[in-house]
DNA sequence: TCTTATATTGCAACAAAGTTGCATGATGTG
DNA sequence: CACATCATGCAACTTTGTTGCAATATAAGA
């Protein structure tokens, strides 16, 4: 399993180090995109702060992962899909952020649409997230509506 | 001129202070979205910063404002146009982000499309962000080319 | 394996934006 | 004009992002 990300590293003509590795394992394993304070959370203090802003960076500009701004403008950091490079990302999916438990989920499958822009104006990139209730949260709050039924 | 803040303070309950209405003008002077910082900057020193954080969260929640992230995730505001209240802002319309001059723009007339979203998932609001090269800034970098051609 | 150039990390320090509590002052109502 | 309430200013603090520099780890070549 370690090979994938090792090879990853290589690829992109980084050093396989232990913290980037850990970064690797922790983005891979998860369906949303997680924020810098959330892995230092879950990489522990043998990571230091800085290491990890700059791990999250350079991995940023090589197309190895891609950066969602949350509701307060956090950023977090989610794997690219496929192809993405130094030269270009292809992100165009659109992105769900959970307003009850804060998740940020891509959504690979839904590309962002087109939209005509005025004239003049140039577009290079588009964002699109969608606010609301995810899948879990919707069913937790089922469940609570339930059981309170049940009494 | 003022009249039209005051009332439009007098409708949300808002007592008519010299700051708010400062903040008022400001906004409706721009046809882009302002930063707070930049907030700052043209009203001086007589506001505090804090207070003009405070104005500017009341706003939004009042419906008088939305707030729009730029690219480092720092919040900019605009007026909202017509009818957004406490209860629901309405506005959902694609912004444009300069990454030339930074200015965020709000693209009124532009509608946010739809889009299907995975079933158990519920979307609340959407935000769609544009960016790129904005007229005027395209503008500037063509005169620059023709008068380099000219030499 | 040892050596060396260079990439990477850790630490310290700082900057920018957001946020809260509390005392003071302004506003609007009767 | 008095009073209740809203709004502001100040101080203090948190979180996130960012840079410089010295110490260390990595990869490649001898
Ligand atoms: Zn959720
Ligand atoms: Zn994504
Ligand atoms: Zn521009
Ligand atoms: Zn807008």
């Amino acid at each position: 399993m370690n090979k994938e990300f090792i090879s990853l590293l290589e690829k992109h003509q980084l050093r396989k180090t232990a913290p980037r590795l850990s970064v690797l394992s922790i983005l891979k394993a998860k369906n949303t995109a997680t924020s810098q304070p959330d892995l230092e959370a879950m990489i522990g203090k043998d990571v230091d702060r800085v290491t990890l802003y700059r791990i999250l960076k350079t991995f940023e500009e090589k197309g190895i992962i891609h950066k969602i701004l949350d509701l307060n403008g956090t950023a977090n950091y989610a794997i690219c899909h496929s192809s993405c490079n130094e030269h270009d990302h292809k992100d165009n999916h659109v992105h769900f952020n959970c307003t009850v438990c804060l998740h940020i989920y891509c959504l690979d499958n839904i590309q962002i649409p087109d939209i005509k822009i005025p004239s003049g104006f140039v577009s290079h990139t588009t964002n699109f997230v969608s606010y609301g209730i995810c899948e879990k949260c919707s069913k937790k709050a089922e469940q609570y509506v339930n059981s309170n039924d049940e009494e």
